[in-house]
DNA sequence: GCTATATTTCGTTAAACAACGAAATGATAT
DNA sequence: ATATCATTTCGTTGTTTAACGAAATATAGC
Protein backbone atom coordinates (compact mmCIF):
# COMPACT_ATOMS: atom_id res chain seq x y z
CA UNK A 1 0.00 0.00 0.00
CA UNK A 2 3.00 2.42 1.07
CA UNK A 3 4.62 1.45 -2.39
CA UNK A 4 1.49 2.01 -4.14
CA UNK A 5 0.71 5.23 -3.12
CA UNK A 6 4.17 6.27 -3.69
CA UNK A 7 3.14 5.52 -7.19
CA UNK A 8 0.88 8.28 -7.37
CA UNK A 9 3.78 10.59 -6.67
CA UNK A 10 5.75 8.85 -8.86
CA UNK A 11 3.70 8.98 -11.84
CA UNK A 12 3.73 12.91 -11.27
CA UNK A 13 7.04 13.32 -11.23
CA UNK A 14 8.08 13.30 -14.73
CA UNK A 15 8.29 16.46 -16.74
CA UNK A 16 6.26 15.15 -19.48
CA UNK A 17 3.33 13.58 -17.41
CA UNK A 18 3.12 16.63 -15.86
CA UNK A 19 2.65 18.22 -19.77
CA UNK A 20 0.13 15.54 -20.54
CA UNK A 21 -2.10 16.34 -17.54
CA UNK A 22 -1.58 20.05 -18.55
CA UNK A 23 -2.86 19.61 -21.60
CA UNK A 24 -5.56 17.39 -20.88
CA UNK A 25 -6.81 19.69 -18.01
CA UNK A 26 -7.49 21.26 -21.38
CA UNK A 27 -9.66 18.55 -23.52
CA UNK A 28 -9.12 15.07 -24.17
CA UNK A 29 -6.45 14.19 -27.09
CA UNK A 30 -5.27 10.99 -28.76
CA UNK A 31 -2.04 9.28 -28.37
CA UNK A 32 -0.72 10.68 -31.88
CA UNK A 33 -1.62 14.32 -30.58
CA UNK A 34 0.11 14.11 -27.48
CA UNK A 35 3.07 12.66 -29.71
CA UNK A 36 3.29 15.36 -31.67
CA UNK A 37 3.34 18.21 -28.92
CA UNK A 38 5.48 16.20 -26.90
CA UNK A 39 8.00 15.59 -29.70
CA UNK A 40 8.56 12.02 -28.28
CA UNK A 41 9.00 8.76 -29.53
CA UNK A 42 5.53 6.86 -29.64
CA UNK A 43 6.39 4.56 -27.83
CA UNK A 44 7.73 6.63 -24.78
CA UNK A 45 4.89 8.77 -24.82
CA UNK A 46 2.46 4.85 -24.63
CA UNK A 47 4.67 4.52 -21.46
CA UNK A 48 3.99 7.34 -19.72
CA UNK A 49 0.15 7.15 -20.71
CA UNK A 50 0.53 4.04 -18.90
CA UNK A 51 1.88 5.22 -15.69
CA UNK A 52 -0.72 7.61 -16.18
CA UNK A 53 -3.15 5.65 -16.03
CA UNK A 54 -2.71 2.57 -13.60
CA UNK A 55 -1.99 5.56 -11.09
CA UNK A 56 -5.53 6.49 -11.66
CA UNK A 57 -4.89 9.72 -13.27
CA UNK A 58 -6.39 9.03 -16.53
CA UNK A 59 -8.44 6.76 -18.73
CA UNK A 60 -9.12 5.87 -22.02
CA UNK A 61 -12.21 4.99 -24.66
CA UNK A 62 -12.02 4.52 -28.31
CA UNK A 63 -13.50 6.84 -30.81
CA UNK A 64 -12.57 5.62 -34.41
CA UNK A 65 -9.52 4.48 -35.06
CA UNK A 66 -8.13 6.42 -32.19
CA UNK A 67 -8.01 6.16 -28.59
CA UNK A 68 -8.69 9.45 -26.41
CA UNK A 69 -7.36 10.03 -23.29
CA UNK A 70 -8.79 12.24 -20.44
CA UNK A 71 -8.73 13.05 -16.88
CA UNK A 72 -10.39 10.38 -14.90
CA UNK A 73 -13.15 11.31 -12.84
CA UNK A 74 -12.50 9.05 -9.77
CA UNK A 75 -15.22 10.58 -7.78
CA UNK A 76 -14.58 8.04 -5.72
CA UNK A 77 -10.97 8.04 -4.87
CA UNK A 78 -9.92 11.39 -2.62
CA UNK A 79 -6.71 11.08 -3.03
CA UNK A 80 -7.02 11.31 -6.23
CA UNK A 81 -9.24 13.78 -6.69
CA UNK A 82 -7.32 16.37 -4.25
CA UNK A 83 -4.00 16.04 -6.36
CA UNK A 84 -5.83 16.54 -9.29
CA UNK A 85 -7.10 19.64 -7.42
CA UNK A 86 -3.52 20.61 -6.79
CA UNK A 87 -2.62 20.07 -10.30
CA UNK A 88 -4.59 23.37 -10.94
CA UNK A 89 -2.23 25.29 -9.03
CA UNK A 90 0.99 24.25 -10.55
CA UNK A 91 2.62 25.23 -13.33
CA UNK A 92 -0.31 27.88 -14.94
CA UNK A 93 2.19 30.21 -16.21
CA UNK A 94 5.01 28.01 -17.31
CA UNK A 95 5.83 28.72 -20.51
CA UNK A 96 6.28 24.97 -22.14
CA UNK A 97 2.65 24.46 -20.59
CA UNK A 98 1.37 27.66 -22.33
CA UNK A 99 3.05 26.78 -25.52
CA UNK A 100 1.96 23.62 -25.56
CA UNK A 101 -1.93 24.51 -24.64
CA UNK A 102 -1.54 26.85 -27.63
CA UNK A 103 -0.55 23.76 -29.95
CA UNK A 104 -3.38 22.49 -28.89
CA UNK A 105 -5.41 24.41 -30.70
CA UNK A 106 -4.23 23.45 -34.08
CA UNK A 107 -3.44 20.29 -33.85
CA UNK A 108 -5.37 17.92 -36.28
CA UNK A 109 -5.20 14.19 -36.09
CA UNK A 110 -5.96 13.39 -39.40
CA UNK A 111 -3.17 15.62 -40.56
CA UNK A 112 -0.81 13.82 -37.55
CA UNK A 113 -1.49 10.37 -38.96
CA UNK A 114 -0.63 11.36 -42.84
CA UNK A 115 3.14 12.07 -42.02
CA UNK B 1 10.21 26.38 -13.47
CA UNK B 2 8.87 23.02 -15.29
CA UNK B 3 11.65 21.31 -13.89
CA UNK B 4 11.15 22.95 -10.40
CA UNK B 5 7.54 21.84 -10.25
CA UNK B 6 8.56 18.40 -10.85
CA UNK B 7 11.26 18.39 -7.65
CA UNK B 8 7.80 18.95 -6.06
CA UNK B 9 6.28 15.83 -7.30
CA UNK B 10 9.99 14.08 -7.05
CA UNK B 11 10.40 14.93 -3.40
CA UNK B 12 7.12 13.32 -2.16
CA UNK B 13 7.76 10.24 -4.40
CA UNK B 14 9.85 8.27 -2.27
CA UNK B 15 8.30 5.69 0.40
CA UNK B 16 10.78 6.81 3.24
CA UNK B 17 10.21 10.57 2.63
CA UNK B 18 6.04 9.84 2.63
CA UNK B 19 6.75 8.38 6.10
CA UNK B 20 8.87 11.07 7.21
CA UNK B 21 5.89 13.78 5.99
CA UNK B 22 3.34 11.38 7.84
CA UNK B 23 5.38 11.48 10.98
CA UNK B 24 5.89 14.74 11.12
CA UNK B 25 2.00 15.54 10.88
CA UNK B 26 1.99 14.29 13.94
CA UNK B 27 4.76 16.45 15.66
CA UNK B 28 8.70 17.83 14.93
CA UNK B 29 10.94 15.65 15.27
CA UNK B 30 14.72 15.63 15.11
CA UNK B 31 17.19 13.91 12.82
CA UNK B 32 18.12 10.99 14.86
CA UNK B 33 14.50 10.25 15.96
CA UNK B 34 13.38 9.85 12.29
CA UNK B 35 16.51 7.96 11.76
CA UNK B 36 15.97 5.78 14.69
CA UNK B 37 12.25 5.24 13.21
CA UNK B 38 13.22 5.06 9.71
CA UNK B 39 16.20 2.50 10.13
CA UNK B 40 18.10 3.69 7.51
CA UNK B 41 22.20 5.41 7.96
CA UNK B 42 21.84 8.72 9.50
CA UNK B 43 23.65 9.98 6.19
CA UNK B 44 20.59 8.89 3.54
CA UNK B 45 17.95 10.16 6.55
CA UNK B 46 19.77 14.42 6.03
CA UNK B 47 19.84 13.59 2.35
CA UNK B 48 15.89 12.89 2.52
CA UNK B 49 15.38 15.91 4.84
CA UNK B 50 17.05 18.11 2.21
CA UNK B 51 15.14 17.08 -0.78
CA UNK B 52 11.88 17.58 1.51
CA UNK B 53 13.25 20.90 2.21
CA UNK B 54 14.51 22.28 -0.86
CA UNK B 55 10.80 21.58 -1.90
CA UNK B 56 9.25 23.45 0.40
CA UNK B 57 7.35 21.02 2.66
CA UNK B 58 9.50 21.42 5.88
CA UNK B 59 11.80 23.43 7.79
CA UNK B 60 14.07 23.20 10.33
CA UNK B 61 14.78 24.81 13.49
CA UNK B 62 17.07 24.62 16.60
CA UNK B 63 16.73 22.85 19.96
CA UNK B 64 19.41 22.94 22.34
CA UNK B 65 22.24 20.44 20.25
CA UNK B 66 19.37 19.21 17.96
CA UNK B 67 17.77 19.95 14.74
CA UNK B 68 14.50 19.87 14.40
CA UNK B 69 12.19 19.38 11.55
CA UNK B 70 8.67 20.36 10.77
CA UNK B 71 6.39 20.71 8.59
CA UNK B 72 6.79 24.31 6.69
CA UNK B 73 3.60 27.05 6.81
CA UNK B 74 4.50 27.51 3.38
CA UNK B 75 0.53 30.22 3.74
CA UNK B 76 2.03 31.82 0.34
CA UNK B 77 2.60 29.06 -2.01
CA UNK B 78 -0.56 27.58 -2.77
CA UNK B 79 0.65 24.47 -4.65
CA UNK B 80 2.41 23.84 -1.45
CA UNK B 81 -0.33 24.05 0.68
CA UNK B 82 -2.91 22.49 -1.42
CA UNK B 83 -0.33 19.28 -1.68
CA UNK B 84 -0.26 18.82 1.55
CA UNK B 85 -3.66 19.24 2.29
CA UNK B 86 -3.57 16.46 -0.24
CA UNK B 87 -1.08 13.97 2.24
CA UNK B 88 -3.85 14.27 4.52
CA UNK B 89 -5.84 12.04 2.61
CA UNK B 90 -3.51 9.71 1.40
CA UNK B 91 -1.92 6.82 3.51
CA UNK B 92 -4.01 7.13 6.98
CA UNK B 93 -4.74 3.21 6.68
CA UNK B 94 -1.27 2.41 6.07
CA UNK B 95 0.12 -0.48 8.57
CA UNK B 96 3.78 1.14 8.57
CA UNK B 97 2.51 4.85 8.93
CA UNK B 98 0.50 3.75 11.48
CA UNK B 99 3.44 1.68 13.09
CA UNK B 100 5.94 4.73 12.76
CA UNK B 101 3.22 7.08 14.49
CA UNK B 102 3.22 4.27 17.35
CA UNK B 103 6.86 4.74 17.78
CA UNK B 104 6.48 8.57 17.82
CA UNK B 105 5.16 8.05 21.24
CA UNK B 106 7.96 6.40 22.35
CA UNK B 107 10.75 7.81 20.70
CA UNK B 108 13.22 9.32 23.08
CA UNK B 109 16.07 11.58 21.62
CA UNK B 110 18.17 11.33 24.74
CA UNK B 111 17.96 7.35 24.20
CA UNK B 112 19.16 7.21 20.98
CA UNK B 113 21.59 9.53 21.12
CA UNK B 114 22.90 7.82 24.40
CA UNK B 115 24.05 4.01 21.98
C1' DG C 1 39.15 26.16 24.60
C1' DC C 2 37.96 21.08 24.62
C1' DT C 3 35.21 17.19 24.22
C1' DA C 4 31.28 14.69 22.97
C1' DT C 5 28.00 13.94 19.75
C1' DA C 6 24.39 15.39 16.25
C1' DT C 7 24.37 16.30 11.51
C1' DT C 8 26.17 16.83 6.77
C1' DT C 9 29.31 15.96 2.87
C1' DC C 10 31.65 12.81 -0.17
C1' DG C 11 32.59 8.83 -3.02
C1' DT C 12 30.84 4.42 -4.34
C1' DT C 13 27.52 0.77 -5.70
C1' DA C 14 23.34 -1.25 -7.16
C1' DA C 15 18.76 -0.55 -8.66
C1' DA C 16 15.20 2.13 -11.08
C1' DC C 17 13.86 4.95 -14.88
C1' DA C 18 13.34 7.52 -19.39
C1' DA C 19 14.16 7.30 -23.99
C1' DC C 20 14.70 5.13 -28.46
C1' DG C 21 13.85 2.15 -32.69
C1' DA C 22 12.15 -1.96 -34.48
C1' DA C 23 8.96 -5.35 -34.47
C1' DA C 24 4.37 -7.03 -32.97
C1' DT C 25 -0.46 -6.22 -32.21
C1' DG C 26 -5.02 -4.82 -33.00
C1' DA C 27 -8.85 -2.61 -34.84
C1' DT C 28 -11.14 0.30 -38.66
C1' DA C 29 -12.86 1.09 -42.90
C1' DT C 30 -12.95 -0.15 -47.36
C1' DA D 1 -11.04 -10.50 -45.67
C1' DT D 2 -7.50 -7.46 -45.99
C1' DA D 3 -4.76 -3.37 -46.10
C1' DT D 4 -3.71 0.44 -43.37
C1' DC D 5 -2.26 2.83 -39.70
C1' DA D 6 -2.64 3.89 -34.53
C1' DT D 7 -0.88 1.94 -30.57
C1' DT D 8 1.79 -1.25 -27.60
C1' DT D 9 5.54 -4.48 -26.47
C1' DC D 10 10.37 -5.59 -26.26
C1' DG D 11 15.29 -5.13 -25.70
C1' DT D 12 18.96 -1.77 -25.19
C1' DT D 13 21.42 2.41 -23.59
C1' DG D 14 22.57 6.24 -20.74
C1' DT D 15 21.01 8.84 -16.72
C1' DT D 16 19.17 9.44 -12.28
C1' DT D 17 18.40 7.95 -7.66
C1' DA D 18 18.69 5.63 -3.02
C1' DA D 19 21.55 3.68 0.05
C1' DC D 20 25.75 3.01 2.67
C1' DG D 21 30.05 3.97 5.52
C1' DA D 22 33.70 6.91 6.51
C1' DA D 23 35.34 11.22 7.10
C1' DA D 24 34.42 16.15 7.82
C1' DT D 25 31.83 19.81 10.12
C1' DA D 26 29.56 22.22 13.58
C1' DT D 27 27.84 23.20 18.03
C1' DA D 28 26.41 22.60 22.94
C1' DG D 29 27.83 22.41 27.37
C1' DC D 30 31.25 21.90 30.54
Amino acid sequence: MLKHQTNLFKALSDPNRLRIIKMLQIKPLCVCEITDILGLAASTVSNHLNILKKAGFIEDYKDGKWINYSLSKNINKPEISSLMTSMHFVLEDDEVIKSDRIKLGFVDRIEICKR
